[in-house]
RNA sequence: GCGGAUGUGGUGAAAUUGGUAGACACGCCAGACUUAGGAUCUGGUGCCGCGAGGCAUGGGGGUUCGAGUCCCUUCAUCCGCACCA
C-alpha cells in the first residue's frame, strides 16, 4: 500500500518536472547553470575604457593558505560583490578583481617540513581557492587575476623597488626626487641645503664630495635612498640557525623547539617611510576611512612637538642627547635614562659600575622587544656610575640604563622627571632615587601627575610660570645656548624591509666589492633560482645564500641573498590590476589615469598600520616620480569585522574513552577536547559521526542526557587547529551560493566582529523559495500576470526601492536583505504576481543573489541577461501617505496614538489631540504647562 | 601601561538629525494541512504582573518636554601594540 502511494506520487512527480522542468526552485541546476553561462559569455570581462563613469571596487586579496577558505573570507569578498554588481546595474564601467598575495612563511615552513617547494604548495592551494571562490558566484574579471609570485608580476615590484632605491627624499620640495638630482646638488653646493636623513653628522662641501672615491660617495648616498641599508638587530636563533619574527619567539626563545633566541645586528633593507610620516598624516584627511582607522595610523605615526636637549657628562667628553616633549618640565629632571643599546653605555660607564651594566646587558639580551613592551610592572634597571649635567642649573643628576627605554625611538635617551611622568615616578621609587616637586599641590607624593597646566616651581627662571608658556621659553633659552633645538618627532620607525627567507621577491641587487649596485633593468626580474634545501645559509643569511652558482656571478660580483618581505608585493598590487599584462610597464599611465583610485577597498583592520601605510607610501613615492596621477591608493575603506569560530567541546572522562554531556560533566573529572563543528548540531553531537571522525574514538562511549550529546561552546578564533573552521562549500551545497551570500549579509553590519552560526540560513532560504512562489508554482507552473499594479503594490515596491538603494550604498546589506524579505512577504500577502512589480525586485536582487535573479529573468521571458538592467528608480508619489499615526505622549511617555493627516498645522494637531477623550483621561484634568509638536513624528503634552 | 572597538530579548540584530525601543530573521509555543516531514501555512513570543499597570538598550549620574543615541563616570569583553618619553 505505502509502496503503491510512493510509487504514485514519485510518478506525478517526475511527470511534471518533465513538463515545467523549472517551476520549483533548484538552485544546484540553477546556479552551474548560469555560473558557466556568465562564463562562456564574458559576462564579468572589464575594459579600460568606456563612456560610462568607472568605479574600481576592491578586496584585500587573500594568502593562499593551505586550509583553504573559511566563511570568514567571503564577508567582505560578498560586500564587493554585492557592492560591484550594484554599481553596474547603476551604470558604471566597474572593475572589480581578484588574485593572490602567494609569497609569504607558511609555504616556506612547510617545504622545510616535507620537501615540498613552496611553487608547487602555492599553486595547488590558489586552485582550491579559486574552485571555493568560483563557488560562490563571484563577479570578479578573472582575467586580470594576479600572483605575487609570479615571475611576470614580481618583476614590477622589483622594479618599483629600484625606483625606491634611486630616489631621495628632498625636504624643500616634499617629495621623492632621483638620486642623479641629488648628485647633481652635491657637486654643486655640498649636502649644507640637504642634511642627511640617514646621519646628521655627515656634512660635506662640493669640493669634498668631489674628492671622495666611489664607495665613500656611495656610502654617503645610501644615507639618503628611499630604500637603504643599514644594520639592526633581528631575532637570532643559532640553533636553528635561522632569524625568527617577534611572533616565533616566545619568553625569549623560539616557539619551535624552545631554543634561545638573542639579538644579532644584520645588515638588512629598510623603506625610509618616516620621510613620508608627515604626508602620510595629512593624506588622511583626503581619504575616507573610519575616524577608528584613521586614529590608529596618526597613533601609529605617532608626530611629537618638543625638543632635544644636549646634558653633558660629568669628567667627560661625551653628551647624551634626549628628545622630550616636555622641556618645561627640565627643572625636575632627577635622572636620566638611556637605552641599553645605546653607544653611550660603553663610553660613560664607570669601573665600579661595569660588572653590574655587564649582568644588566646580557639580562636584555635575553629579552624580546615584545617582553620589553608589555611586562610594565617589571621595573628592571642599571645605574652606569655616570653623572649627567643639567645644563640650565648644573645640576647633577646619575644616568641609568633601562629597559623601558628603547634605542630606536627619539635619541634612545630620555630626561626623567618622576613628577610629572609614571613611569620615571615608579622607575624613581623603586631604586629610591629622589623626586623634585616642580609643580607644588599639583603633586601628591603618590603618583605622578602628567598635567601641562600647572605654575610651576623649583623651578629656577620658571618659578610661577605657567608650563605651556614655560616649555617655549625653554626652548628658547636652549637655541640660544645652542645646546638644544624645537624638534618634531615620530614615533614611526623606518620599515625593515629585508627577510632571511626563501619564498619572497629576491633583490634585484648586486654587490660589486661589497658596494651594492641596481640590477639593470633589462635583466629583470631577477627571477628566484629552483632550489632543492630551504635550510638557512650560513651566519642567519636566507636559504638563497646556499647556492653559490647564483650568488657569485663573478669574482668580486655577488648578488644580495634577502628576500622581500610579505607587503612588497601587496604594496601596489591594486595598480597592476588595471593592466595586467603590460610588459613595457607596471601599468600604463593613461590606464591608471582612467582608472585612478580605489573607489572602496574592503577588509580587515589587522592591516591598519602595516599593509595599508606601505601601500600608501608607495603610492605616493610613485606619484611623486611621475608613474601615476594620483598620491592616496584608497578613496575609501571598509573594515569588514572578524568572523570568529564558534568552537564546540566534548568531555572525556579523565583516563577512559567514555564522554559526558554538557549538563553532567560537573560529576566527573573530565578533560574538555576541541570538536570539529561540522558533527555538531547546534550543540547536540551526531555521535555516529564522532566515532567515524577519528580512530581513536571509534569505540567512545557516551553519558547523555534526555538521549543527548550536548556540547559546550566558546568563541574563539576560526582556526583549522580548533576544529572550528566552516567551509563555504559544504553550506553551499547545501543551500545554495545565493543563500549563502545573503545569509552571509543578513548576519548583521559587515563591520562587525561576530561569531559564525549557522543557524538562521533557512530563514533565508525559505525567504528565496518565498520568492519563486512569487513567479512559478509547483503546479500550476508561471504565474506570472501583465495586470497593472495597485497603488499599494507600487508602495511595497517602491518601499523596497527606496531602503535597499540606501542601504547597498552605504554598505548596510543586512538591512537591504531584511528590506527584500519584508518586500517579498508584503507581496506574497497581497498574491502580487504581476510582472510590473515583479521585475523591478529582480533587478534590485540581482546584486545579492545573481543566480536566482537572472533565472527568474530569463523565465519571465527576457533574453538579455540582467546584469546589464537598469536599476530601479524610486519614486516617492507611491510611498506618499496623507496621515500619520501619531504617539501621543504625556510626559514624554508614550500613552496613545492618533492617525491625523500630515499637513494638518500644529494648531490643528493641538486641538484635535486635546479633544481626543483617550488623551483627556490621561490629562485627568491636570493643568498642560506645554505642548510638543513635531510634525510627522510625534505630540508630546507636558503636565 | 597605551591605542582602537563592542555591550540592546533565549539568539543574530533593527532604530537619518535626540522623537512609538526590539523591524527582519533564528529559536521556542500553539494550531492547520499531511501516510509522513528537516516541506508549507496561520497565530503567539522583551521582562514582571491575573489585571490596571510597571520595568527594560552593561552599571551609576547628568543635560532635555523627550536619551539606545549627547555629556561625565564606572564595569565587562574583544582586537592591536613598538613601555614612544
Amino acid at each position: 500500500m505505502i509502496t503503491w502511494l510512493g510509487l504514485d506520487v514519485l510518478y506525478i512527480r517526475l511527470l511534471t518536472t518533465q513538463l515545467q522542468p523549472y517551476m520549483e526552485y533548484n538552485f544546484r541546476a540553477i546556479e552551474k547553470k548560469w555560473q558557466e553561462q556568465w562564463v562562456n559569455s564574458h559576462a564579468y570581462r572589464v575594459k579600460n575604457d568606456s563612456t560610462k563613469p568607472k568605479c574600481y571596487v576592491l578586496d584585500m586579496f587573500p594568502y593562499p593558505s593551505g586550509a583553504g577558505l573559511h566563511v570568514g573570507h567571503p564577508l567582505g569578498y560578498i560586500s564587493t560583490d554585492i557592492y560591484a554588481r550594484y554599481k553596474r546595474l547603476k551604470g558604471y564601467n566597474v572593475l572589480h578583481t581578484m588574485g593572490y598575495d602567494a609569497f609569504g612563511l607558511p609555504a616556506e615552513q612547510y617545504a622545510l617540513e616535507t620537501g615540498q617547494h613552496p611553487a608547487v604548495t602555492t599553486a595547488h592551494n590558489i586552485k582550491t581557492f579559486r574552485e571555493q571562490l568560483d563557488n560562490i558566484g563571484f563577479c570578479y574579471d578573472w582575467s586580470r587575476e594576479i600572483n605575487t609570485s609570479d615571475p611576470a608580476y614580481y618583476k614590477w615590484t622589483q622594479w618599483i623597488f629600484l625606483q625606491l632605491f634611486d630616489s631621495w627624499y628632498n625636504r624643500r620640495t616634499e617629495k621623492a626626487e632621483a638620486i642623479s638630482e641629488l648628485v647633481k646638488i652635491f657637486e654643486k653646493e655640498g649636502n649644507s641645503q640637504h642634511p642627511c636623513p640617514g646621519d646628521r653628522q655627515i656634512q660635506f662641501t662640493a669640493a669634498q664630495w668631489k674628492g671622495y672615491t666611489e664607495a665613500e660617495q656611495r656610502d654617503i648616498l645610501m644615507q639618503y635612498r628611499l630604500a637603504f641599508l643599514a644594520y639592526a638587530e633581528v631575532n637570532w636563533c643559532a640553533a636553528l640557525g635561522t632569524v625568527l619574527a617577534n611572533d616565533e619567539v616566545i619568553n625569549g626563545v623560539s616557539e619551535r623547539g624552545g631554543y634561545p633566541v638573542v639579538k644579532k645586528k644584520m645588515r638588512q633593507w629598510f623603506l625610509r617611510i618616516t620621510e613620508y610620516a608627515n604626508r602620510l598624516l595629512e593624506g588622511l584627511e583626503t581619504v575616507e576611512f573610519s575616524d577608528a582607522m584613521k586614529e590608529m595610523q596618526r597613533n601609529w605615526i605617532g608626530k611629537s612637538q618638543g625638543a632635544e636637549i644636549k646634558f653633558n657628562i660629568k669628567n667627560s667628553d661625551e653628551q647624551i642627547e634626549v628628545y622630550t616633549t616636555r622641556p618645561d618640565t627640565i627643572f625636575g629632571v632627577d635622572f636620566m635614562v638611556i637605552a641599553p643599546e645605546h653607544e653611550l653605555v660603553k663610553k660613560i660607564t664607570t669601573p665600579e659600575q661595569q660588572a653590574a651594566i655587564d649582568a644588566y646587558l646580557e639580562y636584555v639580551q635575553s629579552r624580546s622587544e615584545r617582553e620589553r613592551m608589555s611586562e610594565v610592572k617589571q621595573i628592571t634597571g642599571c645605574f652606569t656610575g655616570a653623572y649627567a649635567i643639567n645644563p640650565l642649573d648644573g645640576r647633577e643628576v646619575p644616568v641609568w640604563i633601562a629597559e623601558y627605554v628603547l634605542a630606536g625611538y627619539g635619541t634612545g635617551a630620555i630626561m626623567a622627571v618622576p613628577c610629572g611622568d609614571q613611569r620615571d615616578f615608579n622607575f624613581a621609587r623603586h631604586f629610591n632615587l629622589p623626586i623634585t616637586n616642580i609643580i607644588g599641590d599639583a603633586f601628591t607624593g603618590e603618583e605622578a601627575n602628567p598635567t601641562k597646566d600647572a605654575i610651576l616651581q623649583n623651578s629656577n627662571f620658571l618659578d610661577g610660570i605657567d608650563m605651556r608658556k614655560g616649555a617655549d621659553m625653554v626652548i628658547s633659552k636652549l637655541e640660544e645656548m645652542g645646546i638644544g633645538r624645537r624638534q618634531i618627532n615620530y614615533k614611526m620607525r623606518d620599515a625593515g624591509f629585508s627577510r632571511q627567507r626563501y619564498w619572497g621577491e629576491p633583490f634585484p641587487i648586486i654587490y660589486k666589492d661589497g658596494i651594492p649596485y641596481a640590477v639593470e633593468e633589462k635583466d629583470l626580474p631577477v627571477e628566484l633560482p629552483h632550489i632543492e634545501n630551504y635550510k638557512p645559509g650560513p651566519e642567519g643569511e636566507g636559504p638563497l645564500a646556499n647556492i653559490t652558482d647564483w650568488v657569485n656571478i663573478a669574482p668580486g660580483v655577488k648578488r644580495e641573498t634577502n628576500t622581500m618581505p610579505g607587503y612588497a608585493g601587496s604594496s601596489w598590487y591594486f595598480l597592476r590590476y588595471m593592466d595586467p599584462h603590460n610588459t613595457q610597464t607596471f601599468a600604463d599611465r593613461q590606464i591608471s589615469d582612467y582608472w585612478n583610485q580605489v573607489d572602496v577597498y574592503v577588509g580587515g583592520t589587522e592591516h591598519a598600520v602595516g599593509h595599508l601605510l606601505y601601500s600608501r607610501m608607495w603610492t605616493k613615492v610613485l606619484y611623486d616620480l611621475g608613474h601615476i596621477g594620483f598620491h592616496e591608493p584608497f578613496r575609501k575603506l571598509i573594515n569588514q569585522g572578524m568572523i570568529q569560530g564558534s568552537s564546540r567541546f566534548v568531555y572525556r572522562v579523565r583516563g577512559t574513552n567514555e564522554f559526558v554531556s554538557y549538563g553532567l560533566k560537573d560529576q566527573y573529572e573530565t578533560d574538555a577536547l576541541h570538536v570539529d563543528v561540522n558533527i555538531v548540531d547546534g550543540v547536540v553531537l551526531d555521535v555516529e559521526k564522532f566515532k567515524a571522525w577519528r580512530n581513536e574514538y571509534a569505540d567512545a562511549t557516551f553519558i547523555l542526557e534526555n538521549d543527548q550529546y550536548i556540547c559546550g561552546q566558546e568563541v574563539e578564533k576560526m582556526s583549522k587547529r580548533l576544529f572550528n573552521t566552516v567551509n563555504p562549500n559544504d553550506l553551499v551545497s547545501r543551500y545554495g551560493a545565493d543563500t549563502f551570500r545573503m545569509y552571509e549579509m543578513f548576519l548583521g553590519p559587515v563591520e562587525q566582529s561576530k561569531p559564525w552560526d549557522t543557524k538562521g540560513i533557512e530563514g533565508v532560504h525559505r525567504f528565496l523559495k518565498k520568492l519563486w512562489r512569487l513567479f512559478a508554482d509547483e503546479q500550476k507552473g508561471l504565474v506570472v500576470t501583465s495586470d497593472n499594479p495597485t497603488p499599494e503594490e507600487l508602495k511595497v515596491l517602491h518601499t523596497a526601492i527606496n531602503k535597499i538603494d540606501n542601504a547597498t550604498n552605504s554598505f548596510s546589506f543586512n538591512t537591504a536583505v531584511s528590506a527584500f524579505m519584508i518586500c517579498v512577504n508584503d507581496l506574497t500577502t497581497l498574491h502580487c504576481h504581476k510582472r510590473n512589480i515583479l521585475e523591478s525586485v529582480l533587478i534590485l536582487l540581482t546584486p545579492y543573489a545573481p543566480h536566482i535573479a537572472e533565472e527568474l529573468w530569463q523565465l519571465i521571458g527576457f533574453n538579455e541577461s540582467i546584469l546589464n538592467a537598469p536599476y530601479p528608480v524610486y519614486k516617492e508619489e507611491y510611498t506618499k501617505e496623507s496621515d500619520f499615526t501619531y504617539p501621543i505622549a504625556i510626559n514624554g511617555k508614550t500613552k496613545t496614538e492618533m492617525s491625523l493627516p500630515l499637513d494638518m498645522d500644529e494648531a490643528g494637531l493641538q486641538a484635535a489631540v486635546l479633544a481626543n477623550e483617550q488623551v483627556q483621561k490621561y490629562l485627568d484634568g491636570k493643568p498642560l504647562r506645554k505642548v510638543i509638536i513635531v510634525k510627522g513624528r510625534m505630540i508630546n503634552l507636558v503636565v
